[in-house]
DNA sequence: CTTGAGCTTCCAGTGGCTGGAAGCCTTATC
DNA sequence: GATAAGGCTTCCAGCCACTGGAAGCTCAAG
């Protein structure tokens, strides 16, 4: 299978692809044409790479996640573990993110937001929040 | 003022000052020896973008916010217009935070973390979620 | 005079792609 | 058989906002 349908399948850009060819996550073999052809098996870890990127692991983590998958010797618990890390970094953004909207909306709440020169996020930025 | 001084009374390390000297974000002026000379109207500049990017303003926001910032005919409507793009910004990636937090920590109660393979959230991530 | 700290510039790398150019391969149409 | 369109290939550059490191200059202390 070529990669325009891959793409399709996996639901992951043609370039991504070929990305994730690069740094070896999949290897496709080769048409004699020099095409990439793909095997069920690569869409497959493709579709599980797209899956764990929309769960924002990092490539690292997916990598770790994929050969634990092919490990059939593999513990749970090591699955567990990665999982839990990503978590505790997602809850750390999160918490973050959470107190720049808290800040950030307080201001906007205090700024009129008319014609005037006059503007608390401004002073906020200027003077110390 | 050399920039060691200016890091410390800032906040930023002293590659991100030069960075921003680079990107024309403050223009510090130079001493004879080549030195940059930062005026107290700088480390004031540089202590603004500090907040501004801790708030998780983007670099061109900052650009945008400082001149406003300098500019006496500004209208506060204009501050509040970028601060109010930036917090829906904010929202929706912790609305995407959330949804993965979601999904993952599902994932995680759903695994027994032991000394054996079967692991439900290899299995989310090779079936679909 | 030497040592060490602080400053300079420049280049490369981070993560995870993405855009674009130049060129080969395939398929359909004339 | 020529040609055009679309898909494939590689390679290089760029995104964001820094950060690390090398090579070399300047300055203050002993």
């Amino acid at each position: 299978m070529n990669i325009g349908e891959v793409s399709e399948r996996s639901g992951l850009p043609p370039k991504t692809i070929r990305y994730y060819e690069d740094i070896n996550l999949v290897r496709p073999l080769r048409s004699d044409n020099g095409y990439r052809s793909f095997r069920e098996s690569d869409i497959h870890k493709l579709a599980f790479l797209g899956r764990a990127r929309a769960l924002g692991f990092s490539i690292e983590d997916c990598r770790t996640l994929l050969s634990l998958y092919e490990d059939e010797t593999r513990e749970s618990a090591q699955v567990k573990a990665v999982a839990k890390e990503h978590l505790t970094e997602i809850d750390n953004k999160i918490a973050q993110l959470k107190s720049m909207r808290e800040t950030l909306s307080h201001l906007i709440e205090a700024c009129q937001g008319d014609h005037r020169p006059d503007c608390p996020i401004l002073k906020g930025l200027s003077r110390g929040i």
